[in-house]
RNA sequence: UCCAGCGUAGCUCAAUGGUGGAGCAUCCGGCUGUUAACCGGAGGGUUGCAAGUUCGAGUCUUGCCGCUGGAGCCA
């Protein structure tokens, strides 16, 4: 039987198969505390109650020993979770030395060197469970809405967006490279399905030591056939609030052991605020802070925006020069993008950048000259306009940074099982 | 790549330039309802590496290595 489901057997001999994940002793009575992965239940053993075999065994057992328990459900107010398991046998698979994860404080690049061991932890735990009820959320959202999932290519022969540093995999004799986003891919799958996302691992090559960088993440990124601007940021923030109202309803026992702060989360809901950039500017000028009208947002002046909002907060219309070549200008000002990004809340930072696709041919093979990329490679892309172009906009939503948001975490790198760091690969 | 901080027992941390300690973990013992249990005892060290200053270096200096945070870049 599994742990979660011990408090419907009350009274019931059942049992347990799980790992010891403390054990506490008084006189002539030892409790150990079990936990499968599904949840944690106090064992109890009493001397006067078992075989002397069983109370010694009980009375040895060490940290993440494996085992089989029997033994009676009671309900007991004493034990954690309100119910206990009143122990009549115990049938040891192994009896685990020094296992080097204690119940006491740890230093990160300890925990991160054993994070094979340390998913095994409460805490680490609950926000692995937040995060796989998190990327349910985000499918069901598109799959309810029509979307079809059409997955793009990891090896890619160029770069996506040209500039940043790329993971390059040689591919039988010839250069490819890991992908940096689904984007390119998905405009050309939205003319063949209409609403589309793509979902899976990117990679950036880039040297980034903060709290908010992987080199191995997880995106999620809709394209919408005819969708403008506008229609794409009410998609995300409908997006947005969908899937943080799903992690509340289906994890409150996973954000009550990562002490998160829920009032925080309910008040998630669209529409959010939206600012354009250069109202954005202005505000970081009235903060205090010397940016001019030009500059992209680094991540002091993205908390400090943020700080100023309860809600995520939509920044858009960039100036052209800060984002991407395929992004459309705006008609009213040719020196802004029709692009947004979305500012988790609580200093968190981007977590959404997207907008509206440059659609006319001759325009976008103007850019691609402009930000010097080579021609040839976007020849496949560029048949998006050559044949039946159409208006279309898409965003990405960056999983780890959005789940440490939700999380509150202090650093992406708890977000995601195994994390990819700048030189650090193991385990 | 640059800037800052840190590196002492398996883990988390103390130690004025003058005999390297504590808590947890481990082992032994005690306690009949423990809550990161508690109480008593034991074992456990090339103080990241190399050089230098000094009568004497965990402590000061230089270099290297590693870690952490930040910047730039980005989701």
């Amino acid at each position: 039987m599994l742990i979660k489901d011990i408090q419907n057997a009350e009274g019931k001999t059942v049992t347990i198969a799980g790992w010891v994940y403390n054990t506490r002793s008084s006189g002539k009575i030892r409790f150990i505390l079990v936990r499968d992965g599904t949840g944690i239940v106090q064992c109890v053993f009493s001397q006067k109650d078992v075989s002397q075999q069983v109370f010694e065994l009980a009375d040895k057992l060490t940290q993440e020993s494996s085992l089989y328990i029997t033994g009676t459900v009671k309900k007991e107010d004493k034990a954690p979770g309100g119910f206990e398991l009143v122990g009549q046998d115990i049938k040891l698979i192994q009896m685990t030395e020094n296992y080097p994860i204690s119940p006491k404080e740890h230093g990160t690049d300890f925990l991160m060197g054993h994070r094979h061991l340390w998913l095994r932890s409460r805490r680490q735990n609950a926000i692995i469970i937040i995060r796989s009820q998190l990327i349910k959320a985000m499918r069901d959202f598109f799959d309810n809405q029509g979307f079809i999932l059409v997955d793009t290519p990891i090896l890619t022969p160029a770069a996506v967006e040209g500039t940043t540093t790329l993971f390059e995999v040689e591919y039988f004799g010839e250069k490819t490279y890991l992908t940096q986003s689904g984007q390119l891919y998905n405009e050309p799958d939205a003319a063949a399905f209409n609403k589309v996302y793509c979902f899976g691992p990117t990679f950036r090559a880039e040297k980034s030591k903060t709290r908010r960088h992987l080199t191995e993440f997880w995106m999620i990124e809709p394209e919408v056939a005819f969708a403008d601007l506008n229609d794409i940021i009410i998609l995300a923030e409908d997006f947005i609030s969908y899937i943080v109202e799903r992690v509340l309803s289906k994890c409150q026992e996973q954000l009550k052991v990562i002490e998160r702060d829920i009032s925080k989360l309910e008040k998630i809901t669209a529409p959010f605020p939206r600012i354009t950039y250069t109202e954005a500017i202005e505000q970081l000028k009235k903060a205090g802070k010397p940016v001019k009208w030009g500059d992209d947002f680094g991540a002091d002046e993205e908390t400090v925006l943020s700080n100023l909002y309860e809600k995520p907060l939509v920044i858009h219309r960039y100036p052209a020069e800060c984002k991407a070549f395929y992004m459309k200008r705006d008609q009213d000002d040719d020196k802004l993008a029709l692009g947004a990004d979305i500012l988790a809340p609580e200093g968190y930072g981007e977590i959404v950048g997207g907008g509206q696709r440059e659609d006319d041919l001759k325009t976008l093979e103007k850019r691609i000259q402009e930000y010097k990329l080579p021609k040839q490679a976007f020849e496949w892309y560029l048949d998006v306009r050559r044949y039946g172009t159409f208006p279309h906009s898409g965003f990405g939503l960056g999983v780890e940074r959005t789940l440490a948001w939700i999380c509150s975490l202090p650093h992406v790198r708890e977000t995601i099982p195994y994390p990819r760091m700048l030189e650090k690969v193991y385990p």
